[in-house]
DNA sequence: CCCCTTTGATACGCCTGCGTATGGATACGC
DNA sequence: GCGTATCCATACGCAGGCGTATCAAAGGGG
C-alpha cells in the first residue's frame, strides 16, 4: 500500500465520480484499509486530489501520447490515433476527462484537462502540417477534429443504445481524415 | 417562493457545482428562507433533482429548439442555430449539459442529457435532410456537425484564452455547412 | 369573524466524511 | 536481539447536509 496506490485508486474514483468522489472513507474501504493508512501517505485530501490530477495528467498528456508521437509516417500516425479513439482504449480514455469537465470549476481540474487537451492538439496540429497544410488551417482542422471526437465519445457515453463501433470509425474517420 | 423557484434555484445549482450542488440547505441560505419552506413544497431532495432535471429537459430539449424548428428554410435555420451556439446563448448554453456529464452515473442525469441531445440531433437530422442529403448520411452529418459543436464549446471551457467568437464561428462553419 | 390551509422558521437526531491522537505491529539497522 | 522508524488500526471531536417535529403567522372561505 503505497502512495502511488492511493493515487491511482483516486483516478479511478474520479472516473466515476468525480473530484468529489475521492474522499477517504470511502476509498480506503475499497482499498480494504483504513484512513489511519492514508494519512501516513499524505497530509489532507487535497494532496491526494492534486496527487492524483498529476498521475493523470502525466499518463494522459505527452506520456500517453509519445507511442503515437513516436509513429514517423503522419498519416499512420493519424490512423493509430483514430482506431485507437474508436476502440476506446487506454490514452484517450474519456471518463475522467468527462467526468473532470464536471468539476470545471475547480482550477485544478480545468487546468489538468487544459493541459491534456493541448498535448493532443499539439500533436494532431503537428500531424496535419506534416501531411502538408498550412500552420493555421492544420491548428483548425486539429481543433475540429478532436472536438468532433470528445463530442462523438461524449454523445455515445450517455447514449442507451451506443452505435457500434464500425459506425463510429466510420463517422471519425470523416473528419479525422485530411480533405 | 414556489416549487418552480426552488426548481430553477436547482437548475442553476447544477450548471455551476453537478447534481452535488443540489443541496438542500445552501439553496435555502441562497434564497434567504430556511429548508423549512422547501419541505413544504418537495417530499425529499430527490424530488428536487428530478423537477430540475425535467424543468432542464423541457427548456432546452424540444420546447427550447422550437423558435428554430419554426424557421422553414433549412439554410437559414442552419445559419441561425450556428450562430446561436457560437454566441453561446440560450438553447445551446453548455452549463448544465457539462455539468450533468460529470454525473453520467446518475440514471437520471444520462436520461435527461440524452433527450436532449435527442432532440437536437433530430432536428438536425431533419435540416439535413431537407438540403438534399439521403437519411443515413443526414444523420451521420447531424451526430458529427453536433459532436464536433460540442466538443468546440468543451474546449473553450477549459482553456485559460478561449479563441475569439468570430474564429470559433469559422470552424463551426466548417463542419455545420453541408459539403 | 373564525377556522383551516398554506407557508416557513426553529430545533432536534442522524449519518457521513475530515482530521488528529494514540498505540500496536513489523521490519530493518546495528 | 534491541531500538527505531514506518505503516496502519482504533477512537475521538467536528462540521455540514438530510429529514422530522413543532409551532407561528398570515390569508382566504364559510
Amino acid at each position: 500500500m503505497s502512495a502511488q496506490d492511493w493515487a491511482r485508486a483516486a483516478v479511478r474514483a474520479i472516473a466515476d465520480g468525480g473530484l468529489a468522489a475521492v474522499a477517504v472513507e470511502p476509498l480506503a474501504r475499497t482499498l480494504g484499509v483504513t484512513k489511519g493508512s492514508f494519512y501516513a501517505h499524505y497530509r489532507n485530501r487535497d494532496e491526494l486530489v492534486t496527487a492524483a490530477l498529476a498521475e493523470w495528467t502525466r499518463s494522459h498528456g505527452d506520456e500517453g501520447l509519445a507511442e503515437f508521437a513516436a509513429i514517423s509516417d503522419p498519416a499512420q500516425r493519424l490512423r493509430e490515433l483514430l482506431s485507437a479513439v474508436v476502440h476506446a482504449v487506454r490514452p484517450l480514455a474519456p471518463s475522467v476527462h468527462l467526468s473532470l469537465l464536471g468539476d470545471r470549476n475547480d482550477p485544478r481540474a480545468r487546468d489538468a484537462v487544459h493541459r491534456v487537451n493541448r498535448a493532443r492538439l499539439e500533436l494532431l496540429t503537428r500531424t496535419y502540417g506534416e501531411l502538408g497544410l498550412p500552420p493555421d488551417r492544420a491548428a483548425t482542422r486539429a481543433r475540429i477534429a478532436y472536438a468532433a471526437i470528445l463530442g462523438l465519445v461524449h454523445l455515445a457515453q450517455t447514449d442507451p443504445h451506443p452505435p457500434e463501433a464500425a459506425h463510429l470509425a466510420d463517422e471519425a474517420a470523416a473528419v479525422f481524415l485530411p480533405a
